[in-house]
DNA sequence: TGAATAGTGTCTGTGAGACAATATTAT
DNA sequence: ATAATATTGTCTCACAGACACTATTCA
């Protein structure tokens, strides 16, 4: 069938005469938390959190997953929708978010073929000050573990304790990008163990050569507390140092002090947003 | 409604109670050209490369756009259908192929809403030994220009010249993210403009740290050769003590060497891809 | 022989890793 | 006074930028 111009194309068209589906987006809330311990001179221990949602619908009723929700094709684009989804958890408007990777192996979902894009969202945790919604919780990584190409992570709500492993194939020699094979998930939806594992590498890289951790900070924090949050994500140790040469740029100093901690007390700085 | 268990609900289940839509995947398939110089002794002239075909189809009919097509939601993830692609395009199978980004603005496409994840591949294009489909051309980016926050890309295949300019608007301050708006797009479809420089500057930042690059090399190449490469990628010149202390370690030196050239001969070497 | 690229030597400054020393609070 | 963290000083080594020099081919 030919058509004279674009119009009249358009006006014949069907978008029915294709196959369709739906698509979704699935939310990485990360933020970070502190554990007090029972020595009151000592500092508070960090962990990353991340926010789950416990389904009440199937597929995988009763199963914990990432916030999420199905986009609607005729009012939103995903980062639409993924803001709203991170308004109905968090109540917040300005929060980062960044597209993480698109997910869609044929059989993610039980029901049909379901595409969905993966976001993360970088929050402080102190700005949400009301009650999380229902069935709604903040599990904190107790325990990430990586040896040769395994990876084990352990998460806890101080209720529940849900323990992923997978495993990492090279993609490619040229590059380290890997596929990741859910090896062991009792305890999550979908895929989002895999969702969970590409979202946390992603960040580890970028703090790295961006300040994107900034956004999980408060507005005044400690040196010692942002150097606990990069090691909280880099999973390792800095030294003193290395890492406050390595910050100098990215904060100011500010007035104020962090007194009462049974120790020396430490000035509070605030992000530079103007550096480079 | 009530289930009593998974399979209850999925049997009762209809997709199509829910509004649903069509993706595409677009490729950005990337190369590096070589012009002759009238000097005999001159090196060629190295510059990159995209791969685009003339619409036969309206939208956009007898525009040219990043090869691309439908996924088919009941047998293809998107990756596959990116190779679908790909085979179609250049009759190969082992090509570099990476998830780019998902595109998926509202009207993106005139006929209905279409969520299209893009992929970048990375070609050694003398690989490529057939005729190109109908249709389809290589384009060399004859100038990329850079100048605040403005960018203009002009391509050239040998009978037709585009011009696309865009401008980049950081999207936070904590990272450099960047939305892309396009100024001026006469003769690319769809958003392929924005597709092209999202990619382009992907790549940039990926050849510093991963080896991408020998993708897009043919089995034995000259250091100088691999330096023009980068080069043209980076959009800047190198210097060569450097250059050859940055990738001593990706190459291996062989026996073999360049001759014939009005010039001290070079020696040949490989890609290393036991390196790190 | 000369034009052109191939390839190496080396100086210098910057910056990360490592370790040590000093400073200051709350109990 | 002491335990704990805060903060700074400084040595060393590796390495990137910069520039200059030598080597080798072929029309």
């Amino acid at each position: 069938m030919e058509f004279k111009n674009e119009k009249e194309f358009l006006k014949a068209y069907n978008p029915n005469d294709f196959e369709r589906l739906s698509m979704t987006t699935d939310l990485l809330i990360l933020s970070v938390s502190s554990k007090d311990t029972d020595n009151y001179r000592k500092t508070d221990k960090k962990s990353m959190s991340i926010l789950l949602a416990k389904r009440d619908n199937y597929p995988y009723k009763d199963k914990w997953s990432l916030p999420g929700g199905f986009m609607n094709p005729k009012k939103e684009t995903l980062e639409d929708c993924a803001k709203r989804v991170l308004r109905d958890e968090t109540k917040l408007d300005d929060i980062y978010l960044e597209q993480l990777y698109t997910f869609d192996s044929i059989n993610r979902d039980p029901r049909m073929r379901v595409v969905s894009t993966a976001f993360i969202a970088l929050v402080d945790k102190n700005r949400i000050k009301k009650e999380l919604e229902e069935n709604t919780s903040w599990f904190d990584i107790v325990e990430y573990k990586e040896w040769n190409n395994n990876v084990k992570i352990t998460l806890n709500n101080g209720n529940e304790t849900i323990v992923l492993k997978l495993r990492k194939e090279l993609k490619d020699k040229t590059t380290t990008r890997y596929n990741y094979i859910s090896i062991e998930n009792k305890s999550l939806s979908f895929d989002h163990d895999i969702v969970i594992l590409t979202g946390l590498e992603r960040l580890r890289n970028k703090i790295l050569y961006t300040d994107i951790i900034f956004n999980m900070m408060p507005k005044y924090f400690t040196l010692s507390e942002l150097q606990q949050v990069y090691e909280v994500i880099l999973n390792k140790k800095l030294l003193d140092p290395a890492f406050r040469r390595m910050i100098s740029n990215k904060v100011i100093k500010t007035e104020r002090m962090k007194t009462g901690e049974g120790h020396r007390p430490s000035s509070l700085f605030r992000y530079n947003n103007e550096n480079k």
